[in-house]
DNA sequence: CCGTTTGAAGATAAAAGAGTCTTAAATCCC
DNA sequence: GGGATTTAAGACTCTTTTATCTTCAAACGG
């Protein structure tokens, strides 16, 4: 897969906390029932993207998580960053070390514009832009029974 | 990452083989040499593929395997669904089952295109074609310390 | 101050991926 | 036929990822 759970799990709670626009902290629990991920693995992943300065948190009764900035100056790309680092945007298809443009692999002509582009849409994305759709689209963020 | 270390090794196995443009059957020993793998998971990884049609197989002295068709007729992609599965082309960026057309996630119009461009180049792209690069190329299946 | 709520931190457990090893079966060469 | 070579198949080990559990520290509210 593109991006590990973790990561998959890091995105969502972000754009949770970025659709509901609330004023103060939620809690990492009320995520977690929100995206129907498993709470200890989802406050372990806060506590990463807290360190990461992507979200503030706070302690004790109607504490929680925040993000940390605007919601439209955070990209997917740096939540990505945080949980899985760049290889995906950096790294040989192939797995050879050292792969680029003066020690090219024999897919790094092919590969190279897919992943550029694959870093692009994660770089130019930001959590408001896809919030917004989400209240516009009603997106849903977690496995919903329902059709 | 994108692709599995078994599916890195067995593009590149297959790379290998296409490259070498010998009649008969090359042992996995032989291959894991070239590509300095680790020869046990190669040679699983030759039996997967002999599996899914990709190579065939021969025991004995002088034994080995070879592709089992013209490479010109065997996508990079195929061997990607034979080792990985069709997830990389299917699956949802943030994980969501279900999530397509009619019942998208929030990021569902932006990955879309990135994940069909990553299917078409995979789909595009046959042993032929890249083991005509290397050798004009003289481009590397292996990790080298050589500049 | 004391109890409750909440995240921080580290140890632990389960599952999957990566890699190894052993035995068996097929093929070749003498 | 017998020995050597090579893949097939399955069990096994090691590492990383995923997930849980426990203890501690901070914050708040009476």
């Amino acid at each position: 897969m593109l991006l590990s759970k973790s990561c998959e799990y890091a995105i969502r709670a972000a754009l949770c906390l970025a659709s509901v626009e609330t004023v103060g902290y939620t809690s990492v629990r009320e995520i977690s029932e929100a995206l129907k991920t498993p709470a200890p693995f989802l406050a372990k992943i806060a506590q990463t993207l807290t360190q990461a300065g992507i979200l503030r948190a706070l302690r004790g009764p109607n504490g929680g998580v925040a993000l940390a900035r605007p919601a439209g100056e955070i990209t997917l790309k740096e939540i990505v960053l945080a949980m899985d680092g760049p290889d995906i945007f950096t790294e040989c298809v192939l797995g050879l070390p050292g792969c680029g443009h003066r020690k090219p692999c024999p897919l790094h002509h092919e590969w190279m514009p897919a992943r550029e582009r694959i870093g692009q849409m994660f770089g130019a994305v930001t959590l408001a832009d896809t919030a917004a759709s989400i209240r516009a689209q009603d997106y849903r963020l977690a496995f919903t029974t329902a059709d």
